[in-house]
RNA sequence: GGCUACAUAGCUCAGCUGGUCAGAGCACAUCACUCAUAAUGAUGGGGUCGGUGGUUCAAAUCCACCUGUAGCCA
């Protein structure tokens, strides 16, 4: 179990929390938000509670996969993760994450950190030289990630498989075992290559982390995980990359980087550091080595081992503290199965959001989350329900049954004086205070959602029980009539304040109709006496059944745009850069008619397997054909174009290419990708006329 | 392949160190109510706790194996 550091409840803490990095090449989706939210719900929980609690977070922006996928779309890296990193911050905001700062992981701030750990590090004898083998792609001059190869998987034989593991059979091996490896990047055959990496020596900090790792910084599921790993011995962990990379060059060093796993979670420190200088807060407090300040991350099951070993080993080679507790939690699966692009239950978080309500996302996570790893589902059937069900007809519908009788018959005005019965009602409500925020500390959210629920039901069985709908109607039971209604509203405000770190929205909305200003935790010690109130307005809407269909099917065309895209990317993504190309410089008609445009038959059309944007063209000029490699192929598929009529520059000097001569080019208009298009003469046009 | 976790009513899940532990919510059925965003209340049906062995006076709860699912193997 993990332990926090809870100072007597008295006492104001200073809590540091983080969520991982989001990787800044993609846009999030539901899985993502597990993350962020159950980190979110935390934070609001501790500011709550009135507790200092600082929440950083910044886009991991660094690595290969950034650098081409940058390249594919014809931008630099910077504007890419500068797209991105706009792109993420809306996705949270909408999901009401209230981050106190995010930042990037590209940033002076983190180039600082991460040289100066590293030359603490060095300074100690904690980083090697070695020279390693590794596959390196001849055409793109680079260097290769494993996931950058793909070939024939040497256990089972499937074709296309990623150089760390084979999908079809769940092998796993290195690069150098695959059969008939082939660059994703260029297609070519990727070739060994010596070059000499830098490592850091984890074994080194062996007793540290063992130390470290059994004193209640880590959940026992992952404390038992990483046992596993210190019987099979630790190993020195590779840090750098080769150029080009897109990260920081390593202090000393040409031509080297620092791998993007190292400047990641330093990207933690960037944060608050940036924040430190926006608010004036002392950094040294949370970081350095004697800080007193807590400090935790939340993370996911799969990145444990960068968190959990070599994190703590860098923080404390470099003379920082360590993190008081590494919370991980499980994936997400939709409908009982991982997230299915076809199904439509990858579902990105603007998607999300162009048709539910973030506050159902966010309650539903919350009423499954506890501070175990184990995955979490998303039922669709289920979330309807629930939400439906517990937050609408339960919670809000307490305020929404009694508000009526306060405005109409009480001046919205709440009643001054409680009987027994109802005090004892409203003390068992703050009575379970305690337990439900300890259940909030340990993150146990799924079993703190129970117990709110439980109480909602103990106020709808009030409510039914003392029945204001019929004393209203009796002569002489105005006072009973009125504890009825006014205990119910302070019943729901005890309600919305247990729920408000998971529902900030409604929690804003409650505020408003309860006439209070703020939810503190605290605050429901003393309930609302002769407390006017406004009439009530739904705060909360059901969720509506459709709504989930047409997110859905949302979906489908998201993953299928984004497949097309994918398909279109190698060489050139035009996406929104669709700008006008202003026009060339004037050319006399001598100039003009130096070129050969001829009407050619597209006689056949065949994919080049090797190449990412080549077509092979036959073309009929009437008189012969020509032969003409187009990078047509991201938006045209061969069999379509077969006969049809088209233009080509006939008298273009051949050209000798990878694949053959192209004799000519076919003329086609558009930004690239997928958006090209070849030019058709009208009708009537047979193939040999000249263009004129 | 090795390792780790998980597998309880139709659905989503509680069940800590073995002895009212066979539960909750939702869904479903019947009844009641009509204040409320057709919300609420009462009652009820439903599970041989993935399978097979074992330890024990006693196992959903411990052990072994098997099956399925997820993840990790830097």
């Amino acid at each position: 179990m993990t332990a926090t550091k809870q100072a007597s409840s008295s006492s104001q803490r200073q809590i540091l929390v983080t969520s991982a990095l989001p990787y800044a090449n993609g846009p999030i989706h539901l899985g993502h938000l597990v993350e962020y939210i159950q980190t979110d719900i935390w934070a609001r929980f501790q500011r709550q509670r009135g507790h200092e609690c600082h929440y950083v977070c910044a886009d991991d922006a660094h690595g290969t996969p950034i650098m081409l996928r940058a390249q594919a779309e014809g931008i630099s890296p910077e504007a890419l993760i500068a797209r991105v990193s706009e792109e993420h911050q809306s996705d949270f905001a909408g999901f009401n994450i209230a981050f106190d700062h995010y930042h990037s992981t590209n940033s002076p701030e983190n180039e600082h950190f991460a040289s100066y750990i590293y030359e603490q590090l060095k300074a100690q004898g904690h980083i090697s030289r070695h020279v390693i083998e590794q596959y390196y792609d001849p055409d793109k001059a680079m260097f290769l990630p494993d996931r950058f190869i793909k070939g024939t998987c040497p256990k089972c034989g499937a074709d296309d498989q990623y150089g760390d593991n084979c999908e079809a059979c769940g092998a796993t091996y290195s690069p150098e075992e695959l059969k008939n490896p082939v660059s994703v990047v260029s297609g070519a055959t990727p070739i060994k290559k010596e070059t000499e990496h830098l490592f850091f020596e984890l074994p080194h900090f062996e007793s540290m982390l063992k130390d470290w790792t059994h004193k209640g910084h880590l959940q026992t599921q992952i404390a038992n995980k990483l046992n596993e790993w210190f019987d099979s011995g630790l190993r020195a962990w590779d840090i750098s990359r080769d150029a080009p990379y897109f990260g920081f060059q390593i202090p000393g060093e040409t031509d080297k980087y620092f791998y993007v796993w190292l400047d990641a979670p330093v990207g933690y420190m960037a944060s608050f550091k940036a924040l430190c200088d926006k608010k004036g807060l002392d950094f040294e407090r949370f970081w350095g080595p004697d800080a007193e300040a807590e400090l935790y991350h939340f993370i996911g099951k799969d990145i444990i081992y960068f968190h959990a070993l070599f994190w703590p080993a860098m923080l404390s080679g470099a003379g920082f503290r360590t993190p008081d507790a590494i919370f991980s939690h499980g994936f997400l699966t939709v409908d009982g199965q991982k997230m299915s692009k076809s199904r439509g239950t990858f579902i990105m978080a603007k998607t999300y959001l162009d048709h539910l309500n973030p506050e159902y996302l966010r309650y539903y996570f919350a009423a499954k989350l506890s501070s175990r790893i184990d995955d979490i589902d998303l039922s669709l059937a289920d979330f309807t329900q629930r939400v439906n069900s517990d937050l609408v007809g339960k919670v809000v519908n307490i305020a929404s049954r009694c508000a009526g009788f306060v405005v109409k018959k009480f001046d919205r005005r709440l009643n001054q004086a409680w009987s027994k019965q109802a005090q004892s009602l409203y003390q068992q409500f703050i009575e379970q205070s305690d337990a439900i925020a300890d259940l909030y500390e340990k993150r146990e959210f799924a079993q703190a959602m129970r117990e709110i629920m439980h109480l909602a039901d103990l106020a709808n069985e009030y409510i039914d029980q003392t029945a204001p709908w019929v004393l209203a109607k009796e002569e002489g039971k105005q006072t009973e009539l009125h504890e009825s209604v006014s205990l119910g509203i302070n019943l729901f405000r005890v309600l919305i304040t247990y729920l408000a770190p998971v529902l900030p929205e409604t929690a804003q909305k409650a505020k408003a109709f309860l006439q209070v200003d703020n939810l503190d935790w605290s605050a429901i010690q003393s309930p609302l006496m002769g407390h006017e109130i406004v009439k009530f307005k739904p705060m909360l809407t059901r969720v509506d059944p459709a709504q989930i269909d047409k997110m859905l099917e949302a979906s489908k065309d998201d993953a299928a745009a984004q497949k097309a895209m994918q398909q279109a990317a190698p060489d050139n993504d035009s996406k929104s850069t669709a700008d006008i190309e202003p026009l060339a410089d004037e050319i006399s008609f001598d100039d003009f008619a130096k070129i050969d445009l001829r009407v050619v038959r597209i006689a056949k059309a065949e994919s080049v397997p090797e190449a990412n944007k080549l077509l092979k063209l036959t073309l009929d000029l009437g008189q012969g054909e020509k032969q003409v490699f187009a990078g047509i192929k991201s938006a045209y598929d061969p069999a379509d174009i077969e006969g049809k009529l088209t233009v080509m520059v006939a008298n273009l000097k051949p050209r000798k290419m990878r694949f053959g001569v192209s004799e000519g080019m076919v003329l086609a208009a558009g930004p690239g990708g997928k958006d090209l298009f070849i030019l058709e003469p009208d009708v009537g046009a047979q193939p040999g006329m000249r263009v004129k």
